[in-house]
DNA sequence: TGTACATCAGTGAACGCGCGTTCACTGATGTAC
DNA sequence: TGTACATCAGTGAACGCGCGTTCACTGATGTAC
């Protein structure tokens, strides 16, 4: 390991940051499942074997850029929590939301490629799930923090029996969650699935002709969802 | 048109149906992109180019299975409302969105090509716009009658300043929602947004290891919307 | 500091594949008189 | 009822395309002595 095996080293992670940028930007033109190595290649002035040096295969370099993405969103709402006041739950849970959604209008295509209908034919590795719960974990420490410092606004809603059911499981996969009711967990739940939902339809195109403002639309339903679980009075 | 001209057309939208259902299971097994009309013709027993004498290309071919999907997941959801009683407007809710989430599971592909990530390089002609509405006008038809009925249960959260800016747009767009206040309307477009998002990530696993009991899951969380909205007390 | 060898990046040709679409054609089915 | 013509369904070959991946290779960069 001397500075010139690092010299090598570093030419080629800057290759493979350039061969990733590139894919990013075929994903984001004409979507994932249209990805080719040789287009990649075509771009970067080499010849399409040449990326063999890289990645074993298309796959695994789509398997990195899933990874980059779920990183790249969690890195996201991850600065922009740690950019509010810790006590201020409110501001929390409306900025994260909508750090979500920025991240999502501003990389359509590598949103939809892990929260959008899976790419036939390729079906994710392990590896992908610790990046794919960073988001979930800054929304949980919301959660967290508000039920340490007493903030959580116990409302209407009372989990059932059904819900009881399912509570046990999110406890184990996703931590921090000790001090928050079944309650409130629930009904996170819900307004997790909510969030990614309405981010989902706005991007589809399934709002277009039904709500005009969508700025103003997005706003409004974190405002309610926040009520809803119990983060906003 | 005697008795002949009759049998050829009838023939002829026979055929237009065995290579709808042809597409319509390779889409469920590799995914809309995949679908390859020489796949189909070979299926068929017949040479690729037969095809084009029933559809003039591929994105014709696919703009007639989104509007049967869009059709079919619109007659199932009327079908389980015609179902129940007029009254009974908490049993509507939840059964029509059981309804939804049901025909997705069995179509998942058919869902996926409707409410999934589009297809790229593909969009989707007007012609989806009407069959696309279908399932949400069984739903504004809930609420209506809901409010008709005096059985909207007017509840805590209300419509604030953002919220009153989209609802112009979806009144215009969805009509009998006359007699359904600002503020249900606004957690209505919540719910329908949540209901399609709850059942998009089922489908694309993003629950899986998170909640385990799906359908517990999923009946807990309509009846919270339920409460929501103001259609179940 | 210099030489011999190993490692690596990139080349270019080739493999076999499947695709959508066009076209000139054959033969059967329907239509008009 | 029979004949002449028009319409249609289906054929088979061909077009040009792009793809992922393999392979034997050249030449440059690094390593060990």
């Amino acid at each position: 390991m001397t500075a010139s095996t690092g010299l090598r080293a570093r030419v080629r992670a800057e290759l493979i940051e350039e061969i990733k940028n590139e894919a990013r930007r075929q994903i984001d033109e004409v979507g994932a499942q249209a990805l080719s190595l040789r287009g990649i290649a075509r771009q970067l002035n080499m010849v399409s074997s040449a990326i063999y040096r890289y990645f074993p295969s298309r796959d695994q370099l789509l398997t990195a850029l899933i990874i980059d993405a779920y990183n790249a969103l969690g890195a996201a709402v991850e600065e922009v929590d740690a950019s509010c006041g810790r006590d201020d739950i409110g501001t929390r849970w409306t900025m994260d939301c909508h750090a979500v959604r920025s991240w999502a209008l501003a990389h359509p295509q590598e949103y939809g490629l892990v929260y959008g209908s899976p790419v036939p034919g390729y079906s994710a590795p392990e590896e992908t799930v610790v990046p794919a719960s960073r988001v979930a974990l800054v929304f949980a420490g919301v959660l967290h923090d508000a039920a340490q410092g007493g903030k959580l606004v116990e409302s209407v809603a009372r989990a059932d029996g059904d819900s009881r059911v399912i509570i046990e499981t999110v406890r184990g996969t996703v931590s921090r969650l000790d001090g928050v009711s079944d309650d409130v967990v629930v009904r996170s739940l819900v307004a997790w699935t909510q969030l990614f939902g309405l981010v989902s339809f706005e991007l589809y195109g399934h709002l277009l002709g039904v709500v005009d403002d969508l700025d103003a639309f997005f706003a409004s339903s974190v405002a309610q969802m926040g009520t809803f679980v119990g983060l906003l009075a």
